[in-house]
DNA sequence: TTATTGCTTATGGTATAACATGGGATTTTT
DNA sequence: AAAAATCCCATGTTATACCATAAGCAATAA
């Protein structure tokens, strides 16, 4: 038995005329494996969409319950746009989750889509536009090396 | 056998002549395995209806037996008002819940409502409220971002 | 290396079950 | 008796379960 669960890896998966995407088969194991389930909704601050198990939204609502009071403003502000936008999207037995309109157009998918791990979440971006957002990452990575390596060096 | 229990999603359903809404499958299928009851009272702070197990409504009442100062004389009485509300709503065979001319006010529901998961509770709208509401959470929200991090949402 | 075999995964298509919703019948309340 | 709530049946729609085929991958044999 495996002690952590991460998404990880890049893959690109046909979405058919129905919103059908066979989740990466990585991704199903762990699903089975922490006997939870997947959770998508719309990035608040990407065109794409994220997910994650629902154990960890699980673990949000808790936190929030603990941090925040019963009847705070923000908490009902919080949970009404997270929760409010996730869904359960179980898969079938050949490994497929449906995604819904709303989520497809948020993102710009048509027919096919890719999965990016992310740790503990995982994203799905349209094919183009994750190619142009890697680019755009790796090159504001590039940029603040210097300053990665020199904040290891002098200690 | 599910672990986690969570109201999510948005989904908007008819509202007959009679009152009669159907309770969304997710949220049916939670009830059921929960052996719990749905519970609906009128939003203290918003023109909507808010739903929740009886489960949380027994947590509640619980945590006030234990601690003193947990809550605030103002806190007590937003209890007070929420359980003196509150009312356990059965679902018939066909999955429907019968809303109450005073919920229905109060949210201003006419023809159909717009159920919003928020983790432990859920709430239901008018769906141009919603709208409005829904338009104006994502603008504070994004305001207050860094809050947001705090709370776990954004690695 | 190349070919062969078998296994897992991805994908297309179809049948089936579940859901939302309208209408009516029966029961309970007042 | 009238009004309201509850129950039951019927239907169109949609999502889900299932089956079949195709495509990738790995291990093994030639």
């Amino acid at each position: 038995m495996r002690k952590t669960f991460l998404f990880m890896d890049t893959i690109i998966n046909k979405v058919d005329a129905k919103g059908r995407v066979s989740l990466p088969s990585d991704y199903r194991a762990i699903v089975k494996e922490t006997s939870s389930e997947i959770v998508c909704y719309r990035s608040l601050t990407s065109p794409c969409i994220e997910g994650c198990l629902e154990d960890l939204l699980d673990k949000l609502a808790a936190d929030m319950e603990n941090s925040l009071d019963f009847f705070s403003q923000e908490q009902d502000d919080l949970t009404n746009l997270i929760f409010g936008d996730a869904k359960r999207l179980p898969f079938d037995s050949t490994g497929r989750i449906m995604l819904s309109d709303k989520l497809l157009q948020h993102a710009g998918i048509t027919d096919s889509a890719v999965f990016v791990g992310k740790g503990r979440k995982f994203q799905i971006w349209n094919p183009e536009n994750w190619q142009a957002e890697e680019k755009r990452i790796r090159a504001e990575v590039l940029k603040k090396r210097p300053s990665l390596k020199t904040a290891g060096e002098d200690k």
